[in-house]
DNA sequence: TGTTCGTAACGAACATGTTCGTTAGCCTGG
DNA sequence: CCAGGCTAACGAACATGTTCGTTACGAACA
């Protein structure tokens, strides 16, 4: 279930012979996702995860590099949450694929801050596996060309990510208010195209902006030939 | 030049008597930026800031809430060097607007780690909102219906703010190889979608995939009405 | 002029992520 | 069996972001 990480093979714990249990990958993402929780995202440090496992914030950095794969590892655990059933259902194929990027990006939402550093680290354990293989399933159900679908589903997954990533400053709703403001004060002499939007550009809360989006990448991802004689 | 934060005023700086010169936001961000074009991003951190201005770190907090309220205000400085000049040239629109998008994303893949903290914390200052004023201009002259506009244009900042973000674990590329590599050891009895794309799932390094997937976005915000009846 | 209020400046303290060096246990090879 | 090498475990130390409390200055008011 829980694959080791891409040439690294899980280290082997010690603490077998002493009376603590042995230290895992696995057994620190429960910790993490326990924590998580109970008291939130932000109490999931690297301290509080030591005392939960009664070690020292030290011997984590044996299991996983810095606290950005941590989190990739939690968020892949979760991930497990994603419904994956409209793979298998009968319907229109963008509905369905609709729906499983919703869903995705429906956990997302939950733990903004995870997806932001899912930006940069990505998940790379069973869950995100099972994700990317059901929506290319979709992709190439609806038809989409191979070459289209191996770079499509990396922008549907970056475009729900990011979409959840903004929310991060949540804790900071100054930050979203801030830009909102702005945009509200502009000179219609400077910026008339921006003037002239208004409201319309900080509208679309909840779930109609972002089902927008994931259409309109859709759409386009069909509609946009890879182009040819490509480097690599 | 510098615009107020949004509902914030400066701050006005009583070191006008002292032999120290006054704060201010904008000569915090200018240091910013000098510390790092001297010695990279990493170096600017508030203590080394504050260093270079002859005060205390904990004085920059009554300009700048976090760092990443700095980080947005180092990024708007950054804009200034897009180049907005395909705004106002003849040719086709959507070459523009992909050259326009392809400036602002070179900016910001020399320096990921700011990309990633401007998912979050987005810039609000002047040239921010230039560019958004250009990209409005050009999907208005594309006969992009407006309601498409005002989210589209979030979805195109986005997806080139996440693309370069992604490289922020540049200075850490096992993470990028850590995927890679699980995608490559898939079984194909499990994931026979990835196991058949292999390679191509990984490929296009350089302009080539970043380009296509603005010019997908494109023709999707383009193609994809708005929902009727929609909630705000 | 004196007083009051608001706040820029910023040190002290704290929380958190991370690195580096040391110790001890396990495995392998001679 | 013994010696050597590898490394899990983890404390000490350090870097960095941030908060809170104190001080001093300027503006406004009486």
């Amino acid at each position: 279930m829980f694959v080791s990480l891409g040439g690294m093979d899980e280290p082997r714990s010690r603490r077998e012979r002493p009376a603590k249990e042995a230290l895992t990958r696995r057994g620190i993402v429960a910790a993490a996702v326990d924590v998580m929780r109970a008291e939130g995202l932000d109490r999931v440090t690297m301290r509080r995860l030591a005392k939960e496992l009664d070690t020292g914030p030290a011997s984590l950095y044996v299991y996983f590099r810095n606290t950005a794969q941590l989190h990739a590892a939690v968020l892949d655990e979760l991930l497990g949450a994603v419904d994956l059933a409209p793979v298998d259902a009968d319907g229109d194929w963008r509905e369905r694929l609709e729906a499983v990027l919703a869903s995705y990006t429906l956990v997302l939402f939950e733990y903004p801050s995870l997806a932001q550093s899912a930006v940069t680290a990505r998940p790379t354990g069973a869950n995100y596996l099972r994700l990317v293989e059901s929506i290319l399933a979709l992709l190439d159900e609806g038809g989409v060309p191979p070459g289209q679908a191996s770079w499509g589903i990396d922008l549907l997954l970056q475009l729900a990510t990011s979409t959840a990533a903004e929310h991060a400053g949540g804790d900071d709703p100054e930050a979203w208010d801030a830009l909102a403001a702005v945009l509200r004060a502009v000179k219609p002499e400077t910026y008339p195209r921006i003037a002239a939007l208004g409201e319309d550009l900080l509208s679309g809360a909840g779930p109609d902006r972002s089902s927008w989006g994931i259409r309109a990448l859709i759409n386009g991802v069909l509609a946009t030939p890879r182009p040819e004689g490509e480097t690599t």
